[in-house]
DNA sequence: CAATTTTACGCAAACGATTGAAATAATACT
DNA sequence: AGTATTATTTCAATCGTTTGCGTAAAATTG
């Protein structure tokens, strides 16, 4: 039946000898149209099981209710959380969600912002890929109209509403709450900092860090590139070498943070007696790890959600309307579990 | 420049004076154009960075380049994988992906698969909800001539491609892994066991139990049908609590196995030596636990990207020629650690 | 130079749906 | 009956692009 053929608005009309036009009214309830034809044409709608064609409609309407989504990397707890959230919301609003996924490559961006554009997405919500330094590829989409929303990762070159993590905040978070438990000799593993991100949480920690009393020490500070558990391990392990070392461990990142629990107990150091540690974005994995990891929560569902809804406030707003660019900047919270327990 | 308002064809053509028909032959250097001609139009195209429009060619050409992916869950390691591996494959490929998620709920999935076919994507890769136990949404997919292929969660009442991992093969491993490791009395952490999936897992357990002599006893299997850690946790506690306790606990997923693993530890017995413990789909959390956790690998990517094979596969037959479903059954491997290394 | 072939372009239809305007049919009014 | 009114329906254009076919002008040929 009907196979390998969508029915359309035209096969329904020759069935019934009337006039495609006709059979779009019909099945739009207009009234012209009269009873007998409606019902002749939604039962022949039924039958067929008739689906508008949405590339037809979007041709016509220029519009396709549809958003395209950029992302460094699909699998990684907190970007999944972000589209997921983004998925809800405009499951909720009726669009469809087209995902990329950039692989943390400038040229991959492109190329997928490109395509997207080329699929004619009413709007794009993109996170930076690392590597991505130059901007014109964005500067064609708001160029050509499409509303543009920036994700944890953003340019400050556009004038465009953005949703990002209170990173500063954070760092400082983190720290006080160390601070608070009463250690006192805090190093830091930063990220990658050349990320405004990176130099956020590293700013934050040198404020709480004053402001709690606290000495700042450069060779305190170790930043992690990469992020994984075995830098963070490897990176832990002069700190603990020092004559004077730390007390206590923030570390940009989860995985950091877990490689530095293993080079801690490696050393026959006690977590969180004798040493701290805290991580950052509250990864699953941060809870299930010897002893639990304490880290600052960074709410990536919510995030998409937000993002989303930003987005479609542009969408929704009347053709021509000014709207108003919205920098949201979501707050951060300390998850404390064992591993800066120290009392 | 060109302020809200992509380019076209007939942009170029106006300001040209020329058709549009000139046009499009003159981009795609078809041997009927002037060289002058051409050039005027490449020129001018590049000036005003002109993008074809994909939807006006899907709609000629009754093609999208996109596929569209349902999924239970965005925000599941092992899923998000899958996206990853589709997604990498779709953007070799040139095509968009389009990602919609279920929540696990029946009703999303029909409206997704819906809203997906009325975008008419050129192929549907789909992975059951849990809820879902009627397939008319799917029957209308296939008798409308859109290709589908299944990955991980199938129904066996279509004739379609599918992509799954070998549970049976999996239980087996974990079982006899625990076997050849010297543990003879081993429990067994059931998934939900109305789906397949978990009753395969179970199966290969049973057998593998058969083959390496040791007792199937039934009170050692205990259903875990939500696959938490705390429900890993309270389940595993009775076991323990036995007279002829357990020495080996096989769950059939890691976070039951790692609720198993406190459960153990909190009752003062030691894993590797008291009782060994493995899980099931190798999470990145499974090497992070104390001690890290022995797991069946499942290889999400590759579902992923296999599947997307194969929907290219039927993508790029020509039309009307038939192609070969294939049901491809992934291996999983022992991924060893501390937590059955008994010797 | 007339006939023929090339060259280089335009016209129109098509993809599927919508919509303003025009046309036709049915009914009412004087 | 003739005209005005209303109820239905069709026509044609449009969205952006492609493509078979037709054709005027230029180039080639004998």
């Amino acid at each position: 039946m009907g196979n390998s053929h969508q029915v359309t608005i035209k096969d329904i009309a020759r069935e019934l000898n009337i006039s495609p036009s006709t059979v779009s009214r019909a099945l739009k309830d207009h009234p012209d149209i009269s009873k007998d034809t409606k019902k002749a044409v939604s039962d022949l709608a039924k039958k067929y099981n008739y689906q508008p064609n949405a590339i037809a409609l979007s041709l016509r309407s220029r519009k396709t209710n549809t958003i395209g989504v950029v992302v460094p990397q699909i699998v990684h707890f907190f970007f999944s959380n972000v589209i997921s959230g983004i998925e809800d919301i405009a499951y909720d609003k009726g669009y469809n969600v087209m995902v990329c996924q950039t692989n943390e490559l400038q040229e991959r961006e492109e190329k997928s912002v490109q395509a997207l554009l080329a699929s004619r997405v009413d709007g794009l919500l993109v996170s930076l890929s690392k590597e991505t330094k130059t901007y014109d590829h964005l500067r064609k989409v708001t160029d050509g109209g499409t509303p543009l929303v920036f994700f944890d990762r953003k340019s400050d070159d556009f004038d465009v509403s953005s949703v990002v993590i209170d990173d500063y905040e954070g760092g400082y978070q983190a720290t006080e709450h160390l601070a608070k438990q009463g250690y006192k000799k805090i190093a830091h593993l930063a990220g990658p900092l050349n990320l405004t991100l990176s130099k956020s949480r590293y700013a934050g920690y040198q404020q709480a860090l004053k402001d709690y009393g606290l000495d700042y020490r450069r060779d305190y500070v170790i930043e992690c590139a990469n992020g994984t558990i075995e830098e963070g391990y490897q990176k832990t392990k002069p700190l603990l070498d020092l004559r004077d070392k730390p007390d206590a461990v923030f570390a940009a990142n989860d995985p950091a943070a877990i490689g530095a629990l293993k080079a801690i107990k490696d050393s026959g150091l006690r977590v969180p007696q004798d040493i701290g540690v805290i991580g950052f974005s509250d990864w699953q994995l941060a809870s299930l790890v010897e002893p639990a990891l304490s880290s600052i929560s960074q709410p990536g569902y919510e995030m998409g959600a937000e993002a989303a809804r930003l987005m479609f406030k542009a969408l929704e707003a009347a053709k021509g309307e000014e709207v108003e660019k919205e920098n949201i900047v979501l707050k951060t919270n300390v998850i404390s579990r064992e591993s800066t327990q120290k009392k």
